[in-house]
RNA sequence: GGUCUCGUGGCCGAGUGGCUAGGCAGAGGUCUGCAAAACCUCGUACAGCGGUUCGAAUCCGCUCGAGACCUCCA
């Protein structure tokens, strides 16, 4: 087994990946702010680092993986206003954040099941660690690097800056965020512009707080992910992953917190994956260009000609690198509809393949297979080449279809060759990239009632009867029952 | 305005110095009662202009275009 290389954020190449702790991996996501349903931008993240987990357990690690939930902050329900219900007397009528922590946190479960991605090893809650990050920010205060004021708690950036490197990893210079004009919260309790907010003082309205040394307040939004992940993970580990855009300030913040609450850098690898877009934006409240994964499922959304199966959109993610930005588009996702039942086909297929010699009758071609099998390793070692690795699959699906069908004699593959092709179909696309089928057969009574249809229409096709073998068909594909007649006289059918 | 990234054939998208990426769509063919599927063949693309090099989509410069971050953000 080749080394894993991974491109690191903060050191912007490649690197070797070494853990810490020899067989064992921590890794460490920026989870959701569940104020809101998740959208086709969320998918991107949970699905890239999902493989990173999975690939990393098929390496033989042990993986300790921590993706939280950001459950604090501002909540408001929308077309509400939070103030409103401050305002009212009625507990019933008031605003509760927890129920839409609580619904939000449900429907972004659903989504991550129906995208198949594995469950986290721990998914901790901003609330639920308010005491560790209060406990963090007074060491950081006690150490000198944060100050209170008026019951807020600010970060030195410009003291930290003269002793560490703040703003490597996004690569700025502390001078210009300096000079930076804008209006911020806060800005004028601040000592310089560039400090962030530790704790923040909680105004009258605000309906989330907690009690500290500093009063009612609640914690500024990078906190959470310091005080989590070192809690779970040690003071240091090993992958730290998010979205390109939490790079700044996020994870700079999480950077300078953590290396001066720990007297060192908390994370060795840092990995970022990139946007999707719709028409060449960025998707994001802000662009109003929003698609829920429910509207995206459904397909209930203006800019959806269909609706899109999970595992669509899980394919269409996987099929380019993840550091690059992902263009949405309805053509896009309706090719890689296709392509992911071709390949899922050839998957299946090539399950069913038996080996019927020990030496290959092809053996430029037995040796073509051996390569492309082999060579998925090393893309996946490769920072995470997924795109690589399906091309190579995409290649073997001739291959199986092929002798499949007949065109390639069957004698071509050796037996061990046919092996090794069936278990990287199965290693790769159900374990490491996750994928599932998406047609399916009957079960039960509609499958007994599908092969009395089946075999009337065997009946019907040996005594040449086209027309009640064309109604049948056509007439259960219109129901999305298709049916495919095979080489030999079989029929087979898919529900889609 | 500052920092950075990107610009690949009809569409999506790998690839970073010489060797067919791949998918979808399209054309022709094989097979088939027909259809679908499958199989075979076909695209010589790399924003533009210069430069470096024996050789560049790949390195350098400039121009044009797009985007991201600088503010909540996956």
């Amino acid at each position: 087994m080749s080394d894993l290389y991974l491109y690191n954020s903060y050191t912007r190449q490649k690197e070797k990946f070494e853990s810490i702790t020899p067989g064992h991996a921590g890794m460490y996501v920026c989870g959701p702010t569940v104020s809101g349903e998740s959208h086709l931008g969320h998918a991107r993240p949970y699905i890239t680092f999902d493989v990173v987990y999975r690939y990393l357990q098929h390496l033989g690690y042990k993986v300790r993986y921590v993706r939280n939930i950001t459950d604090a902050g501002h909540f408001e329900e929308e077309g509400r206003e939070a103030e409103d219900k401050v305002a009212t007397k009625a507990v019933l009528e008031k605003l509760e954040p927890m129920e839409l922590v609580h619904k939000y946190t449900s429907l972004y479960h659903w989504g991550m099941r129906q995208f198949n991605c594995m469950e986290p090893s721990i998914e901790p809650t901003a609330t639920g660690h308010i005491i560790e990050q209060i406990t963090m920010i007074q060491d950081i205060i006690a150490k000198g690097y944060a100050y209170a004021v008026n019951g807020s708690v600010y970060f030195d950036v410009k003291k930290y800056a003269e002793t560490y490197p703040y703003g490597k990893l996004s690569g700025r210079i502390l001078e210009d965020q300096l000079e930076t004009t804008r209006e911020l919260d806060g800005q004028d309790e601040k000592r310089n512009k560039v400090d962030f907010a530790l704790w923040k003082s909680a105004p009258p309205e605000h309906i989330m707080r907690w009690p500290s040394p500093w009063g009612e307040g609640f914690p500024g939004w990078h906190i959470e992910c310091s005080a989590m992940s070192s809690k779970y993970l040690g003071t240091t580990f090993d992958i730290h992953g998010g979205g390109m855009d939490l790079q700044f300030p996020h994870h700079e913040c999480e950077i300078a917190q953590s290396t001066i609450a720990h007297n060192h850098a908390p994370v060795r690898y840092w990995m970022h994956n990139n946007m999707i877009t719709i028409n060449g934006k960025k998707m994001g409240k802000s662009y109003n260009n929003v698609i829920k994964l429910t509207e995206l499922f459904s397909g209930n959304h203006p800019i959806l000609e269909q609706a899109y199966h999970p595992m669509v959109v899980r394919f269409y993610i996987l099929q380019t690198h993840y550091r690059s930005t992902l263009d949405f588009s309805n053509e896009a996702l309706q090719a890689a509809e296709k392509g992911l039942k071709r390949l899922w086909e050839a998957h299946e297929a090539a399950q069913k393949l038996t080996g019927v010699t020990d030496t290959a009758g092809d053996a430029e071609m037995d040796a073509k297979v051996v390569a492309l099998c082999n060579e998925c390793a090393e893309f996946m070692n490769d920072d995470f080449n997924t795109a690589k690795v399906m091309a190579n699959l995409f290649e073997l699906a001739p291959l199986v279809n092929g002798i499949k069908g007949g065109q390639i004699k069957a004698n071509a593959l050796s037996s061990a060759t046919i092996a090794l092709m069936q278990e990287t179909f199965r290693l790769y696309m159900t374990d490491i990239l996750g994928l599932q089928g998406i047609t399916e057969n009957a079960t039960g009574h509609l499958d007994g009632a599908m092969q009395v249809l089946i075999n009337i229409r065997k009946e019907a096709r040996l005594k040449k009867d086209w027309a009640t073998s064309d109604k049948i068909r056509n007439e259960l594909a219109v129901m999305g029952i298709l049916i495919k007649d095979e080489k030999d006289g079989s029929m087979s059918y898919t529900i889609e």
